[in-house]
DNA sequence: CATAACTTTTAGAACGTTTTGAACGCAGGG
DNA sequence: CCCTGCGTTCAAAACGTTCTAAAAGTTATG
């Protein structure tokens, strides 16, 4: 094959790797990913593990993590008993998936432990020292900061999550902070 | 002290942690932020390695990058030799260093890999087989696709990077999807 | 200018994570 | 029904990362 599509094959692989293990992927599901984006064609595991040189057992694994996100489907090859594999190729898609499942799960969780966390000091105020109280405001303060934050941050990804195919900022940018 | 105030400290701290894991950073870099936050005054790197039971070197080091990423800055107090540091606050201020230079850099990166790699797909065309011209007519397809949702993601960087203190999510919004 | 009080650096240990290769199980064809 | 080919699982190993403790460096003060 000509060198520059084997340049272009290989940067962009290893461009998608490197972002992947940005975002907190591993290194090696953003190159399959990568790979079965520069495709044409479906690849089998095999192909994949001689393809990026790595061991049968990874790509596997790596391949069913990538499934799990929404980034690659399997496909049927009729009279061939091998798995196939193709890249979600909606990009929006695949951003969908992981802002919606990951990234909102962890704001959710974030908002919860500070709700309770108001709640606990609310709880103990009446049983405080007065130089208790005075951090427990404190404490108050900061923990209503936080919670202001991680509400813009979940009105913004639901903003994004709830557009359809064609992302449209148009909601996002109208939301203000007081 | 209370022991609802300790939970809530001790809660807030490690929900505080696992957000900087969560966000590619280290999990003692978010607990010694946290720390901090919850604190009315400025702490040395000895108060830090002591509540949080750790050693003074990964205090010292962890505390460098805090203070590189403009998340926690230094309080002189005077007539003390030692170093203290008091959490940056602003919530926005932070978040908007991190975008700014991190996210932002990666972006920029992904950008000027495509760009290389249309030119050299534009460059070789003229020396490739019929096979090969389609497949790079297909690489074509799918790093325009790349880029233009980097280009989407650059934009809405900078929308939210533009704003002063307050962020106003109205300019974010108006960005659209083509 | 020496000393004392801190901070930073560094080398090595501990830790968690990822990869591998072999064993296993399952399915379809002969 | 067995045999072959394929995917999955798992334990062991390799790897990178982060922590620690001790040594070196720095700065302020008397």
């Amino acid at each position: 094959m000509h060198k520059n599509l084997e340049a272009v094959n290989e940067s962009t692989v290893a461009g998608i790797g490197r972002l992947a293990s940005f975002f907190g992927f591993s290194d090696v599901m953003g190159r399959l990913y990568g790979t079965l984006l520069l495709s044409p064609d479906p690849m089998s595991l095999d192909d994949l593990a001689e393809e990026l040189q790595i061991s049968k057992g990874s790509v596997s694994m790596n391949m069913r993590s990538l499934e799990r996100w929404g980034m690659a489907k399997e496909v049927w090859m009729r009279g061939d008993r091998k798995k196939y594999y193709a890249a979600e190729s909606d990009l929006w898609l695949v951003i969908r998936n992981v802002l919606g499942s990951r990234e909102q799960r962890e704001v959710q969780r974030a908002l919860i432990v500070l709700q309770e966390s108001m709640v606990k000091l609310r709880a103990a105020d009446a049983e405080l020292t007065d130089e208790e109280r005075e951090l427990a405001r404190f404490y108050l303060e900061r923990i209503e900061e936080l919670q202001a934050f991680f509400e813009v941050a979940q009105l913004a990804l639901q903003t994004v999550l709830g557009q359809g195919n064609e992302l449209d900022f148009e909601a996002v940018t109208k939301i203000e902070i007081v």
